[in-house]
DNA sequence: AGTATATACGACTTAATTAGTCGTATATAC
DNA sequence: GTATATACGACTAATTAAGTCGTATATACT
C-alpha cells in the first residue's frame, strides 16, 4: 500500500547517478545496472521512457548512453512518477468517473482531499530535490 | 501506484455509515455490504480487524452488529490504514533495513523525506475528518 | 562494408500482491 | 434449540508488478 514501484525506484537511482556525472558526461544502462544491482533489461525500458519524455537524453552507438538534461531538474515528482506508472491517485475514481457506486459512495470527497494533498506535495518536489 | 486497497476503501465507507447512525445504533455487515455493493465476506473480515483494534464495537447475536466508538474519531489515518494493511511507506526499506543495497543506494534519504511528508499528512488527518 | 556496442520497443513469462470465497466456531436473543 | 450475527483461518481467483527475450535501429571504429 502506498508503495512506489521498482520502475520509479530504479529511475530515481539512475537519475541520481546521472546528476553526479560532470556536465555532458554519459552513463550506460549497463554501468548503472551493475553498479546498483538492478536488472539491466528492466532499467533499459525505464530509461527509454524517460528519454522519450525528454527527462534524459539518449546517445546511440558505441560510447553512447544517457545524460541528464539540465532543465529536467525542474520536473516535478508527480510528472516523473506518472511518466513511469500512469495516474497518481489513491483510488481509480479520482480519474475514472465510471464507478457504479458514485451515487452511494460516501467517501469520495475526503479521499479526493487526501489525494490532492499528496499530489500537491509531489508537485512541489522537483527532481533536483531528490538527489541534491 | 500509491493506491489504497479495497480493504481500506470498504472500511472507510463502513465507518462513514456507522458515523451517520444515531448514537449507539448498530449496523450489520450485511446491511452495509448490500447498501454499498461490497462483498459481504470481505467486509466482514475488515470490520473484524477494526473491532479487534477497538475502532468499532462488535455486538454478537441476533440484532447485533457494529457501532462506532465515540473516541475513535481521534484515530489518525496512518493508524487506521496500518491496522488494515500494515506499514505505510513508499518503499520497504523505510521499515526494513535489510536491503543489500543500503550502501550504494543514493535515494534513500530523499525517499524517506517524501515518506515522512505523507505519513505526517496522514497523521494529522483523523477519522472524523473523513466523513464529517 | 562489416562488426561491435548501445539504445528502442513490443511481446511474453514469472512472481507477488490483492481480492474474494468458504468452512467452521462462537456468542446470544428469542 | 434455533436463527442470526460476529470471529477467524485456509483457500482460490484475479490483478498488477517484475523481469526476460527477440528483434530492430543507430553509430563509432576499423
Amino acid at each position: 500500500m502506498l508503495k512506489i514501484t521498482r520502475k520509479v525506484e530504479y529511475a530515481l537511482i539512475a537519475v541520481g547517478h546521472l546528476q553526479q556525472k560532470d556536465a555532458g558526461q554519459l552513463a550506460t544502462t549497463k554501468e548503472i545496472a551493475e553498479q546498483f544491482g538492478i536488472p539491466q533489461e528492466l532499467l533499459a525500458k525505464t530509461l527509454q521512457k524517460l528519454a522519450r519524455e525528454q527527462i534524459i537524453q539518449a546517445v546511440k552507438g558505441p560510447a553512447g548512453g544517457y545524460r541528464i538534461r539540465k532543465d529536467s531538474n525542474t520536473i516535478n515528482m508527480t510528472r516523473f512518477i506518472e511518466i513511469l506508472e500512469g495516474p497518481v491517485g489513491l483510488m481509480d475514481c479520482y480519474f475514472d468517473t465510471n464507478c457504479i457506486q458514485l451515487n452511494t459512495c460516501n467517501i469520495r470527497t475526503p479521499i479526493n482531499r487526501i489525494n490532492d494533498s499528496i499530489r500537491s506535495m509531489l508537485d512541489q518536489m522537483t527532481l533536483a530535490d531528490i538527489t541534491n
